[in-house]
DNA sequence: CGGTGTCTGTGCGATGCCGAACCCAGGGCC
DNA sequence: GGCCCTGGGTTCGGCATCGCACAGACACCG
């Protein structure tokens, strides 16, 4: 849509970093680093104790499940709008989730050691990361729910709406093969749902390219899920969430 | 089994009342406040903010997310080992989610502001509570997945193992109906998982009452999900859980 | 320019769960 | 003792999803 008026590796398009009052942003601003994230990277294992936390930029992660045969299921999504290592946060360092970096692109890390004693320093940065962690706890929550209740069709929307809010721009770059995988469906209900909405002129797609055509009625398609988890990020984020409408971040 | 060594209304059978440092404890003693709570009882409406934390001791609590056609799911159980209102931990105060008793019994409950202010404190008692909120993300997430690839009867029998470790004795008091709603199932479902774990001798029940006759073969009816979540909570939190597993908690 | 692998579309049968309806029996209440 | 209500058992058709297998099609690469 409209070019970032800040430069591709500026930190402050991660919505948490731009969050970050300016002492605090000076603090981080030594110890922060920009890399690059390939897609299918590992950011942490499944009880791991991650050397880093992310902040992505554009690249975009899932946080995975796996069950005991080999199936797998997404429970939440992290991109621009958030952090990859609350365990981190909350004193646990491990979980027993995966991190999984599904579409490439860059992040910011910080040190976990940094992080911590971000953590025991307290004040507003702590503040900020709990709320975003009770905002996760609220995508996985629904996620729950959705799983439990929902048709396919209405979690591929919704997916999809996931994905775009933290996409750099219309097109998601993820075959449904890969889909399944996050919904944890067979590939022939993702190629379905797919079929359905390309007919209804919602969305277009080649070859692991999909392209939102009309993102309204792409949200009509979806069940409550989406709206429900999204209003409760920005209840609980407001600055990041008003920065991401328009304004991009003056420095 | 072995009658409780502590009276029942100690709150130190609550396993994280029971983990304060006596510091705390102190501190904490004069605004705490012991509560019946009856079956059905609504402890925080979805949304709102809630005026207290409740730590359970005999009570057993669903948070439970209800979709906009009715349908209703639990995800995640709160009994003796955990607290109902982690969203006012977090700084958030309120949550999507619904906290419902469905089990009668005792509670001790303390007024949000307190938490509040204990939580600004920082020090031991926040990082244990954050601890505990981890330990129920893992729950959430377990939940999200198990929805997702597990079979009915394996999610009755996970249901069962969890109300197990929160109930007083071997007998939990349920109907399949109340299962139903918190499996986010029809009835007849559950039903039918609990002829077969009945006619294999594991449960026997009558009328809202199911007593488990054979905890282990139980755990090998269930899935993994029941495991994963506990060991979280156990490496999370391992004072309580090594009190509940022998030690009744020394005052 | 042809080969090869990845991505997508399709067609089965099998199955697990849903939705609704109905019946039976236990147990509390009058 | 008789009532009613709640909890539990059963049935049947239907739909969504699964599991598998295979065919076309585009894209990259030599």
């Amino acid at each position: 849509m409209n070019a970032p008026r800040c430069p591709p590796s500026d930190p402050k398009r991660n919505l948490l970093l731009a969050a970050l009052p300016p002492a605090e942003w000076a603090r981080w601003q030594a110890n922060i680093e920009l890399v690059e994230l390939r897609s299918g990277q590992v950011l942490c294992e499944s009880g791991a104790v991650p050397a880093y936390v992310y902040f992505p930029t554009t690249a975009i992660v899932s946080l995975m499940y796996m069950t005991r045969e080999g199936a797998s299921a997404e429970i939440a999504v992290v991109g621009k709008e958030g952090m990859v290592g609350v365990a981190l946060v909350m004193g646990g360092n491990a979980t027993p989730s995966q991190s999984v970096v599904h579409s490439a692109g860059q992040a910011y890390r910080l040190l976990a050691q940094a992080v911590k004693s971000e953590v025991e320093r307290g004040g507003p940065v702590l503040q900020m990361l709990l709320r975003y962690t009770q905002s996760l706890i609220a995508q996985v929550a629904q996620t729950a729910a959705c799983n439990r209740h929902h048709s396919i069709d209405q979690q591929f929307s919704r997916r999809l709406l996931l994905g775009l809010d933290r996409a750099p721009s219309d097109e998601l770059v993820m075959t449904q093969e890969l889909l399944a995988s996050l919904l944890g469906v067979r590939r022939e209900g993702v190629t379905a749902a797919a079929l359905k909405l390309q007919s209804a002129g919602v969305i277009r797609y080649r070859r692991g390219h999909i392209a939102v055509l009309d993102r309204r009625r792409l949200e009509q398609h979806t069940c409550e899920c989406y709206a429900v988890a999204k209003n409760e990020y920005d209840r609980l984020l407001p600055t990041p969430s008003r920065m991401a409408a328009d304004l991009p971040l003056a420095a």
